[in-house]
DNA sequence: TATTGTTATACTCTATAACTATA
DNA sequence: TATAGTTATAGAGTATAACAATA
């Protein structure tokens, strides 16, 4: 299990291991696994992946500036502003001045938002569970401990 | 601490808690706190993350057709063929008709790619120990064995 | 007929920089 | 001057379907 740290290259060990230990491809296919199932819900009702995290991220923290979205949510600000622009249009979200600092910008889901997330509620919890039985709950939880650890390293 | 819960969410119900507790949203931002600095080494290299993922997929399993390949690097096939055709033009991995099913094209790295790979080690491995410092050699090892299983779950 | 891979199209995200408005 | 956000543009991945060659 050493990931070969140090060394010359002319042991005929793999720097890595094999990239199943490679923790950014790790990352990738494991989401992708957990994805699959949710991108096929959201494409029924033709909601980018995108716009979901957005919706998600300013459901849960209320009011938000574009910035603190942008972290949350992993979308570069000149992304956020085009996303935003059609889900206002689309009537999911508001957008108004911050009265403190006329710079910034609040956002908030709005009633129509909110009903999108709650009309895939039922589906998004029956593909949660069917991962919870076969991966198992504790696992799960301890997983998550895991991640949120490593989204607070600082490198 | 950036993604705290606050404000009045409503206590009904929260189907599944924070967006650090949604296991794709946890698993992005993971991704994204340990490819930033990869990325910065790839990006000085001119690089693009995808082709990386492919070189070092590619590197790792020898020859393999462009299907196998999709699966492993998490890359669409229209997406694929589009990057195999620069990477050989680039002299990075080489391609050739399979003998036996001449529908399928093998795919190698070439002595180029390999050298590319090598020119990156040093930088990789400083990249890789600073995080395990940081999260734990132990702790690491443990969350990739957890990924591992979950890329293996079938929903 | 099914499978492997390619091409084509339309859409979307990214990277970057220049720009506006505000602080 | 610095910051929040927008706009513009070029590059690249995605989704989808139609297609060619081979099995």
């Amino acid at each position: 299990m050493d990931h070969a740290v140090n060394g010359p290259v002319n042991e005929a060990v793999k720097p890595f291991g094999p990239t199943s230990r490679s923790l950014p491809i790790a990352l990738l296919r494991a989401r992708e696994t957990v994805l699959a199932p949710i991108r096929e819900m959201l494409h029924a009702s033709n909601i980018s992946e995108q716009k979901w995290r957005v919706l998600r991220v300013v459901e849960e923290a209320g009011e938000m500036e574009q910035t603190a979205i942008s972290l949350a949510a992993c979308l570069k600000l000149p992304s956020l502003t085009r996303i935003l622009r059609t889900m206002e249009a689309e009537k999911l979200i508001s957008r108004k001045t911050d009265k403190q600092d006329r710079r910034r910008t609040l956002v908030q889901i709005t009633e129509v938002g909110r009903m999108l997330i709650e009309s895939h509620l039922n589906r998004n919890s029956r593909i949660f569970s069917r991962l919870e039985s076969q991966y198992g709950r504790d696992k799960m939880d301890q997983l998550l401990d895991m991640l949120e650890e490593l989204q607070q390293v600082r490198l």
